[in-house]
RNA sequence: CGGGCCGUAGCGCAGUUUGGUAGCGCACCUGCUUUGGGAGCAGGGGGCCGCCGGUUCGAAUCCGGCCGGCCCGACCA
């Protein structure tokens, strides 16, 4: 016997008018369909079909866990200070971190992340390579104050989260896992209904670390990402291999100082002397942790990659407008012909094989044309710096990358030994020598993905959710509550299809025909059961699928079996 | 943290410029009619106009402070 429920008797206040609050989607959806609402910035309740549909995406999840052999447990979301003094990133993490005293002034947080208390937890038991590996995850409540909250669930300050650490004594035995996980984590995007892109992540400030996002594809998507044909994805950010679509300038000519007064943008340069953006070479300003003075030449069709930067001059950041002053370098017209003294000059690698560059003069409104890198200039250090763009080449084929913006739902990490050497948590390898364990962390947003989930299944009328995680799989509307020949025919058909095993709600409201069908389609139900006096008289019933809009006249008698054979299908395709 | 905007009934909003004691639509309650795509008519209930202070005979409206929210950016990932 499945779910069988009422409408009369659910708790889903649904809304008529788009909330005022809501931008995307997912959010005004969430709280039309009543499935939440909110409790302050970034923190929201779930009301029961909400709740009904997380439910569904933890399972999912938690059978792909298991199936790789990690272990559920649950931690606290109250942390003590002390283990993040430990790790480090009590004062690391800034702001986001939610700190709180307790009566007698002791310190904790709200846990963001999970890393210090398992370690903690496992470096007392965890004794002997003989031990491990092992793999632990827990399904939870976590909190980061978000400076900004926004777009619903899909940045919260609270989100519920699947995490999941691993320990381990070799790196082959971490490689396993990570990838068993990534594969777990591909098949939970494919059961959710997802279109998804496994794509290279930032590798972040600290090298080294290998790490997959898993990205839901969405027009609305914080992440912006390039593809290939042939599979491989990547990050914007981490694309460390941008194949520029340009070819160089292999023609040297002399250089030519030009006055170009109130030109202060590559497309102000170049739309004024008639070049392509990808002619000119744009210079951007920024200094190191030290406080030196660094140039960046890109291509002038092309973004600076801020994290690429930083891994070119450690402690990198973009000059302020106040910097520019103090420096005393000219907005606008800068290059790295005649730099300030003790500047440092870096140029993208796709430059190396271009001879004469359209760059800034350090002079207020003049530029040079035809500078020549070695004869006119030197550039210190080459490295790549630009940002990855759609239109770039593969740097795995021959192929082209497309553009594309994702919601970032899950992601893999191999941590090594951050956390295990700060935290002293070690074993004994097979010589009796302690060691460090590796680890692995491994997040999946839950209510991140149900959001990401609506962003891709909705349309004007609502929510159209995949029947994995749809609220309920089917719902009967009699068209006449109080109709002796209508009522039974539904009640009957209710009744029946949750003994075959099968999610059903009745509609049995006393409300009109349109407000039924309007909540039905807005909440999504994936497969509508339409019992009115016309059919019924003619023993048929209608059948609706939510997805496609297409209807089939069924007859009563046969209803129960084929909806329920339906149902089954559409659970199979998402198993 | 910067820039823009907003807090008036459960929801969506008008009223604020020009001060005179609060209104519209939806929702809710009652009755009648209606009943296959968010019904019609009639009647009704519901407000510390975000909070505190000031100006004024009188403040939703003017002034100051605070709180909360939304959008863009910064930040975060």
């Amino acid at each position: 016997m499945a779910v069988s429920l009422k409408m009369s008797s659910l708790y889903v206040p649904t809304l008529k008018e788009d909330p005022a609050e809501a931008e995307l989607a997912s959010h005004r959806l969430l709280l039309r369909a009543g499935m939440i609402r909110k409790a302050a910035a970034g923190i929201y309740t779930f009301l029961p079909l909400g709740w009904r549909s997380l439910h569904k995406i933890e399972q999912i999840v938690r059978e792909e866990m298991d199936a790789i052999g990690s272990q559920e447990m649950l931690m606290p979301a109250v942390q003590p200070a002390e283990l993040w003094h430990e790790s480090g990133r009590w004062s690391d993490y800034g702001p986001e971190l939610m700190r709180l005293k307790d009566r007698h002034g002791r310190e904790f947080c709200l846990g963001p992340t999970h890393e210090e208390i398992i370690t903690a937890t496992v470096r007392h038991e965890l004794r002997s390579y003989r031990d491990l590996p092992v793999s632990l995850y827990q399904i939870q409540v976590k909190f980061r104050d978000e400076v900004r909250p926004r777009f619903g669930l899909l940045r919260g300050r609270e989100f519920i989260m699947k995490d999941a650490y691993s320990f381990h004594a070799t790196q082959e035995s971490l490689q396993e896992h990570y990838d068993a996980m990534a594969g777990a984590y591909g098949r939970i995007c494919e059961r959710l209904g997802l279109e998804y892109r496994p794509v290279e992540a930032d590798s972040g400030q600290i090298g080294g670390k290998i790490t997959t996002e898993f990205m839901a594809l969405a027009e609305n998507g914080e992440a912006e990402l390039v593809y290939c044909d042939c599979g491989w994805a990547a990050n914007v950010e981490a694309a460390t291999t941008a194949v520029p679509r340009h070819p160089a300038v292999t023609e040297a000519v002399p250089m030519e100082k030009v006055h170009t007064p109130g030109l202060r943008t590559i497309a102000d340069l170049a739309q004024a002397f008639g070049v392509a953006e990808y002619d000119t070479v744009k210079t951007m300003a920024g200094k190191t942790a030290e406080g030196r003075l660094v140039f960046l030449c890109v291509p002038g069709d092309r973004e600076l990659n801020p994290v690429k930067a930083e891994s070119a001059v450690p402690g990198f950041e973009l000059l302020e407008e106040e910097d520019f002053k103090t420096f005393d370098i000219p907005k606008g017209s800068l290059g790295p012909v005649d730099p300030p003294s003790g500047a440092l000059v870096v140029a993208d690698d796709s430059l190396r094989d271009t001879v004469a560059w359209g760059v800034g003069a350090n002079i207020n409104d003049y530029h040079y044309f035809g500078a020549q890198p070695g004869r006119d200039f030197e550039i210190d250090v080459w490295a790549d710096l630009v940002l990855a763009a759609p239109g770039d080449g593969c740097p795995v084929c021959n192929g082209t990358l497309q553009g594309a913006r994702g919601i970032e739902v899950s992601q893999v990490f191999q941590l090594g030994t951050k956390y295990s050497e700060s935290m002293g948590a070690t074993y004994a390898d097979e010589d009796g020598n302690e060691q460090p364990f590796l680890m692995g962390c491994y997040g999946v947003g839950v209510s991140r993905s149900l959001a990401a989930v609506i962003e891709q299944y909705n349309d004007e009328n609502g929510i159209a959710w995949p029947v994995s995680v749809a609220p309920l799989e089917v719902a009967v509307v009699p068209l006449n509550v109080g109709d002796d020949i209508v009522w039974p025919v539904a009640e009957s058909l209710w009744r029946d299809l949750a003994s075959a095993g099968v999610e059903t709600v009745i509609d049995d409201r006393d409300e009109r025909a349109g407000v039924k069908f309007a909540d039905a389609d807005l909440i999504g139900f994936p497969y509508q059961v339409v019992v009115g006096k016309r059919g019924v008289a003619d023993g048929v019933i209608e059948l609706k699928v939510r997805a496609t809009g297409e209807r089939e006249t069924l007859p009563i008698a046969e209803a129960t079996e084929r909806i329920a054979a339906l149902v089954a299908q559409a659970r199979s395709a998402l198993a």
